[in-house]
DNA sequence: GATGAATGAGACTTCATTCAT
DNA sequence: GATGAATGAAGTCTCATTCAT
């Protein structure tokens, strides 16, 4: 006859072997049919298991999406984990064309499950408070490449008067937008398809600058 | 041209009135419960029509819906439209600084709805055929703004060896992100919230480069 | 986007054709199968309308149980409303045994579906709400009764030290409880089975009493 | 007499340890939520033992329901079984207000659990045919009564022409329906609670009848 | 054009019951 | 005897869509 917590739980700890089934069924299917279009049923299909098996893991629908959510930000961070310490190695242009590079294949891999999120505020404020329980957020990801930028700027390599915070932003903002464009319209409508792809320009253009400078060197 | 496509077309023509009463509510339900919790009942309700008028008026909900983004592109191609003009005016900081204030305002109206679109395959496929026939897409929005900055190289005001698109994709996707983070983890969370807001900083950042140079100035 | 107010309210106004229907129909099922084991589906095949329009006249599956109740109650109190004008007329035994008779029948008739209330703790808050809103309940039954008995104590075929109130408790609940026990045992198990059945043994009794008295007639 | 009946058997005997726990706690959770809402979970949780053990001892959920059910009726035949002991000792009128007051106790604290049996015909039919075995039902209650009522008419306490089953029935019939509409309309709503309560008007009532008469004494 | 009651497929969720451990 | 994860049938309720008025 007691009273259960007000705030609504996993009933499952993370760690079960069933419930990671479910997960990944559960992202599978997201993937594939779009959040309005998946149902417990066919995610419960693809997981193996019962419907009813899905809420002996999760409280409700939403949980388990939000569960899948939870997921990807281990992957969002850790591609630029390992950044700041190739500092002074390889070129800054090099490393940042990498950066790109990672940056651009993981947005093409998150963006479309992760904008589902707005598309169901309750869905959206269940992961803010997950984010904020975690500390960790989208954010995140640009802390290792301000990092990186200010090691540079330690070995000169770095403007020391450039904003790293602003320069992180145009860089990974400029791959999110392509592959935001890109998903909505279609690869074959944007520039930079072209084999190297955009990653290359967009490190050059970051570097070099646009104001016009007698001394400064383009390739 | 008559147009007989396959597609399922709105019974409707474009102009009528009930239509844009209908089409308006559908934007004021989906901005305030989002894509998954927007019911027809309550967009019927919402307009002060009966739910049947609805069925009058589009195919189904989803072309309402897609109605819905049909009327957001002009906002966003209007927004950049007049900035080649400003070539030579002001300085060139000045004017990325607009522009990007501009893209912040403009992101933080659209990508909720925008978003949307990816937590339903179909109505994102209708969407982008719709762009197909209109030719004209989120990117766009980078054709005055990579016209403005070829004026402005012939003007002498930016590095003739800059790469306008690139230029464009990094300032417009910076705004993007921020604000697509910002609606995800709270404005709270980010950087660049103090007076000026982000738009300076990644003027600044995007004009001088991340390179080291004794000659050029910083302010 | 205005918001509904807080007292959930059947949709449905109570004069509906369709409505009657379907309460018409829930009585029959609940009569038939009982409150655990009668289902929204049955109930709308049953009135021969599809399970989702039940939604359209109650709010919820309760609802509509609760109005099934809410009909009961005139059928309670009517028995009994013509009582008083009986006053004086016949024999005050004959009419106690009619009023007997009445609620032995009426009983019958209710107890297995006013019992169920007790199943459902909500079921029977709501219904308590409502015979709140409406001053009417079961003990409205009991009015009447003591106002015929303080009418034959003004006519002095009632002794006028009596007790009506306990005296209308005495006869109706004797009612209730046979019927009762007889629902719960069987009516084989009961006693006044034979031909003129429990009202005139009940009636002569209370008139009666039970204190020896020398000077009292009994038949 | 070995019983070999086709009806199905709890598969426990009825003095098991754990048995009695789950039936506690199943009385309890019934008590508490109604059978409506009364799950299998839940009982299991307040027992202390797992969902599975319950159908150790139980052939299914109702049987267990049917036990709870079964443990009541020693104490409603209990408590009326001392009173044809006390023929001719204290006053009738003082050993009947006793016999009203203890059983105002016992509806109170079984009605809601008896009623609920007339939610589910199945329930019913198990609770009858337990009924059947025993010989034991409800009406058990009245022959204390009845005894008791001869015996005072031998002693000459009781007129000798009274019917002691229809007194038997008035009196604890009275005792019933007030705990009745007391649960469904809040006890607010009910004459007698002042403090001596309903139980001596009913037994006064009772022993002087409502027949006019010279003689008898009123108090 | 407008209505809104009716539809009915299908969504999410519950829960009594089973069975391998 | 006890467990509790798994089951899956069945429940309630939603909601896009239709159609007679």
């Amino acid at each position: 006859m007691t009273e259960h917590s007000l705030t609504r739980r996993s009933p499952s700890p993370p760690g079960s072997r069933t419930r990671e089934q479910l997960v990944d069924a559960a992202e599978r299917v997201l993937r594939a049919k779009g959040l309005a279009r998946a149902t417990t049923k066919e995610i419960a299909r693809e997981a193996g298991y019962a419907e009813g098996t899905l809420y002996l893991h999760f409280a409700d629908k939403l949980d388990l999406v939000r569960a899948v959510h939870e997921r990807l930000l281990p992957g969002f961070i850790e591609m630029v984990s390992h950044l700041p310490e190739r500092a002074g190695t390889g070129t800054v242009e090099g490393n940042l064309t990498d950066l790109a590079h990672g940056a651009l294949g993981l947005y093409r891999d998150m963006l479309p499950l992760g904008s589902s999120l707005f598309a169901d505020p309750e869905l959206l404020e269940r992961f803010r408070v997950m984010l904020a329980e975690r500390r960790g957020g989208p954010q995140r990801a640009w802390e290792p490449v301000v990092a990186y930028l200010r090691a540079e700027q330690a070995l000169g390599r770095v403007d020391p008067g450039a904003d790293p915070a602003a320069a992180a932003l145009l860089l990974l903002g400029a791959c999110q937008q392509l592959v935001f464009v890109e998903l909505m319209s279609g690869p074959e409508a944007l520039p930079f398809h072209d084999p190297p792809g955009p990653a290359p320009a967009l490190a050059a253009t970051l570097l070099a600058g646009l104001s016009p400078t007698s001394t400064k060197e383009r390739q």
